[in-house]
DNA sequence: TAAGGCTCTGGAAATGATTCCAGATGATGT
DNA sequence: ACATCATCTGGAATCATTTCCAGAGCCTTA
């Protein structure tokens, strides 16, 4: 028997004439679809094999109407940080058990720019590289307008969305900071704590969130809220340094800090040890977000667990839903968080 | 006049009629190739303009041979850490400036499965998807192997590389680790310090060439090396907690601590605190990698500064080049790293 | 004025798959 | 025996683009 050689570029229809077959027979066995004869399948397969065929990924998307690829896109930070990369990760997980692929890409703007001077990001540039968009990093309602005008489906992780009402409606997937900062608080004074402080800068909405949701839990137990809330120009643990600085010249002391996150945390912990007070013998401290190194700070640090993996997955799902079913209603998907106790807070 | 409709999917086509020339010269001008007059360029442009043209992706990559993607690939690891966080960041950066897109990926295998076993990624059982691939992750021989039978181009992050001599050349990109560890110790001695342990475990590849490079500044300097480098079954921070605990019971105890990586050197500084021994007045300790939280440490952390952006673009870079050149030569791209002094270092 | 070389253009062919239509075959029902 | 139906198959048409080829002007140059 002579061995033919193999071409370079193998095609479909290349590995039709090896079995020969027609080359719709071909494409049905590739697809999986019914009406083809055990046999008959079992001969394209085998030339398949010989021939080391694998189909064109774009000849294929070119006349269904789907890419197979979603993009997550991240505004407006210079570095992906720990945070994201969980929810990236959690995208990722969920995209390929679908069989689609995440193109990741990254771009800034100003937060005033008038939303038609937003400049497209490249890969919306060309029609049909990916199917939807998935908005992360921090979103302005400019550009949340850009997208809606490009008619291309989109979610977004709405804790980091920053929009005034006029932006139309749109699908997102969140946590929820008002209630993870409340039962934080709630635990506090479960265990005898009276002076509780919030310590964050208000004006990033997922503090602000936070901060909401600790004020309701003080006013239902009818103590006065207190902390530090201002903008300042800092890093978060430059923020809680700088905060310890300012409340330990107050009277009472504190008996336990809500930290805006566990940087924040981290930077209060440090100030107090510093000055020589120790957690949580003298404050009881909680975080917020759980990175891997507040379980190994010293004390362990309390805090609210945000599943990043979990609302990366959600964020996926939520995305081919939308491309099945375009268009309103909208869905907003608010997940849980988890208040996960460590050696950071004591019982009075 | 009258306004004709725009139709749902504008094609190339539709710009020809509307603009009243042939689809070749919208392709020119498209293309921006030679030989189109002024006044045909305009006429074709204010058409794309007017029926909101934005040509096909799919169909653009079917007939050049490129698919203008990369794939970032992670190996064997549940998620990504900061580290391969900004090395992503850095692959975006040189990507979006070429025009490339960076789609992300992981995998698992076992170091041990032949490589003919491994399944393939999703990404590569399609063809045309990615023109070529970013290993990182830890990559073991069997998977290079594998990917070299398949025949599409590719880099390696060198530094996570686990492999024997029997897997083919390659291209990688490193940062020096072994002259990074050595520069750290040179300066400790500098300082005056004697006796300098190092810690880490060094069946890690890369603890393994910072583990050499100390070895080799303890030698020049006639000093005689000692640490920990076994293999414990621990995360980062716990190994270093472990060894301290060990090496406090050495006499005489070390002045200086070089730890593997800024992880463990978290876990060395807090067994020391713990015990009552302060950085930098017992003992000096420097770290390897330079995460953010090095910095924030209590003193902030001496450590050596990895490049990581650096590392992810050049990475890109080099994966470009043998693009257009592949094959054989191999390039080994070596980054140098950069000692950043800060406070858990003193002068003896 | 003829030949040759630019510049510019239209349209057919090619790319590598899927889909649809027509037709063949064989089983089943009446 | 005939109609009907399900099963199976080949190949043309299609998708949206790029590329190639042929040809039309127009300007030099000998």
């Amino acid at each position: 028997m002579e061995i033919k050689p193999v071409p370079e570029h193998v095609t479909i229809r290349d590995v039709a004439r090896e079995a020969g077959v027609g080359v719709g027979t071909v494409s049905r066995v590739l697809n999986e679809r019914v009406y083809v004869s055990a046999g008959t399948r079992e001969r394209v397969l085998t030339a398949m094999r010989r021939l080391d065929f694998r189909p064109h990924a774009q000849a294929r998307r070119i006349l269904r109407r789907r890419s197979g690829m979603v993009c997550f896109l991240m505004s407006n930070r210079a570095f992906m940080h720990s945070f994201h990369a969980h929810v990236l990760q959690g995208v990722e997980n969920c995209a390929s058990a679908l069989k689609q692929h995440v193109i990741y890409a990254s771009m800034h703007y100003g937060p005033s720019t008038p939303a038609g001077r937003i400049p497209i990001p490249l890969i919306l540039q060309e029609r049909g590289w990916v199917d939807g968009l998935i908005l992360t990093g921090l979103v302005y309602g400019n550009f949340l307008k850009r997208i809606q005008d490009l008619h291309i489906p989109f979610v977004a992780l709405g804790n980091n969305v920053v929009a005034s009402r006029d932006v139309g409606d749109y699908d997102l997937v969140a946590f929820d900071e008002y209630k993870g900062a409340n039962e934080a608080t709630e635990y506090l004074v479960s265990l005898g704590h009276r002076r509780i402080f919030f310590v964050g800068d208000v004006s990033y909405p997922w503090f602000n969130q936070r901060y909401r949701g600790y004020l309701a839990a003080m006013r239902a137990a009818k103590l006065s809220p207190a902390g530090m809330t201002s903008k300042e120009d800092h890093g978060f643990p430059e923020y809680g340094e700088y905060a310890v600085s300012r409340l330990l010249g107050l009277k009472p002391l504190p008996t336990a800090i809500l930290a805006g996150n566990d940087d924040v945390a981290y930077g209060v912990w440090r100030a107090l040890t510093r000055r020589g007070s120790s957690v949580p013998e003298n404050v009881s401290l909680v975080g917020f977000d759980d990175r891997e190194e507040a379980r190994l700070m010293d004390p362990p640090l309390t805090t609210v667990r945000v599943h990043k993996e979990q609302v990366g997955e959600a964020l996926m799902k939520l995305l081919l839903e939308k491309l099945h079913r375009p268009g309103p209603p909208y869905t907003k998907r608010i997940l849980s968080t988890e208040l996960v106790r460590r050696e950071s807070v004591r019982a009075l």
